[in-house]
DNA sequence: CTCCCGATTGACCGATCGGTACATTGTTAA
DNA sequence: TTAACAATGTACCGATCGGTCAATCGGGAG
């Protein structure tokens, strides 16, 4: 085996980040094994003898970021913080995450659907585990009585939120930190963006629904 | 020129229409001309007679999606509402459009990057302008005193909360209208989740940095 | 030295890719 | 009747697709 200590980084961690940075700058249905090749220096057949197949390397790189991110946050759930500073916890550590790996997650995102079978359950199920810490930190404060409400909406509205920085962190960063957008978004979910004031005593909703 | 009055549909709407769903379900690259040809009825060769070429079908639907979509925001910011009631009608025409046109988001959202030069930049323009929507709202509110900011992160947080329901809207609907949606997402950014007895004399922003 | 084995190469597979050229269809206007 | 025209189908282009396979390489262990 040639160069396997030239980054002290293993041939299938080299693939695996190549992987995540051409899959998210081209697509994974827009990204030949062949060019996958040339931007990790292998041909073909040597990269096939590492990945199985495509589909397996998209899995793998995925199960693996989910997994990471998973463990992390279970850490911040099972502290025994304020629900609102376990909140900005999570928050810190997923924006973070995105931050810091940001081909990945990027992939994890687009590519949700690329996977087909039982590897799309699988990657789906983790998926799922990931947004239940949101879940769990949410009804935690609905339990101590210090936030509304821990239902379906709320969560994947606050989730989305944060997710959503992936489009546009980077674009967007000056002086802005991975921590300091965390802390910004978590304000406003928590406090809100309407001063007391002189919205406060509005009853809000005034509008009548339509189809 | 055959079955033109089928449906009151046009070839063109209908490729248009047909290209979404596929594009939705396969993803761009992994869609090829020929599958497009089956699910609209066309071979290869009339299909290309229409679409000028792949990415300019891609380019058109995403450019009259966004167009529409920026059409019905300029109406609701031209309108006099308070700011808050106002924020909620632009929250209420987005989800409602992505509950309608549900394959078109999914299509603008995800493959934001597989168009190429010039289309790329036009409608990246034209998604800018649509951000701009939510700035001039939430800027509104600001100068009126009863919003607390309107800066980037601000509205690159709240208008994803509002865009990652693409993701998840009709998986969680039973009983849940777009408008409900919206209505309780709304709510979350203007008034946040803080029970205001127990939590809001808390200073939050008690966690230290970490890199 | 030799055997072994992880790693790599290059050739090959059938299928499909996006795109083009051209003949043909059906309808309409002159 | 015929000329024009939009619309469609068929055949073809070179390139690339994901994947397989046998041969080979290179270094460590016996």
């Amino acid at each position: 085996m040639p160069n396997q200590q030239d980054e002290h980084e293993s041939t299938q961690e080299r693939i695996l980040r190549v992987a995540a940075e051409v899959f998210a700058r081209k697509g994974y249905h827009g990204t030949g094994v062949a060019e996958l090749g040339e931007a990790t220096g292998l041909k073909r057949g040597a990269l096939y003898y590492h990945i199985g197949s495509k589909e397996d390397l998209l899995y793998n790189l995925s199960k693996r970021h989910v997994e990471e991110a998973l463990d992390r946050g279970k850490r911040v759930v099972a502290t025994d913080l304020h629900p609102v500073d376990k909140l900005r916890a999570l928050a810190r550590e997923h924006v973070q995450t995105i931050a810091a790996r940001r081909d990945e997650v990027t992939v994890v995102m687009r590519e949700m659907n690329a996977l087909t079978g039982k590897r799309a359950r699988q990657l789906a199920k983790l998926r799922d585990e990931y947004q239940d810490l949101f879940t769990a930190v949410l009804q935690e404060g609905v339990d101590e009585g210090v936030f509304r409400s821990a239902d379906h909406v709320t969560v994947l509205g606050v989730l989305g939120m944060f997710n959503w920085t992936y489009v546009w962190l980077d674009a967007e960063r000056g002086p802005l930190s991975p921590e300091h957008v965390a802390d910004r978004l978590t304000d406003i979910v928590v406090y809100g963006e309407l001063l007391t004031s002189r919205g406060a005593k509005r009853g809000g909703r005034k509008l009548t629904g339509r189809a």
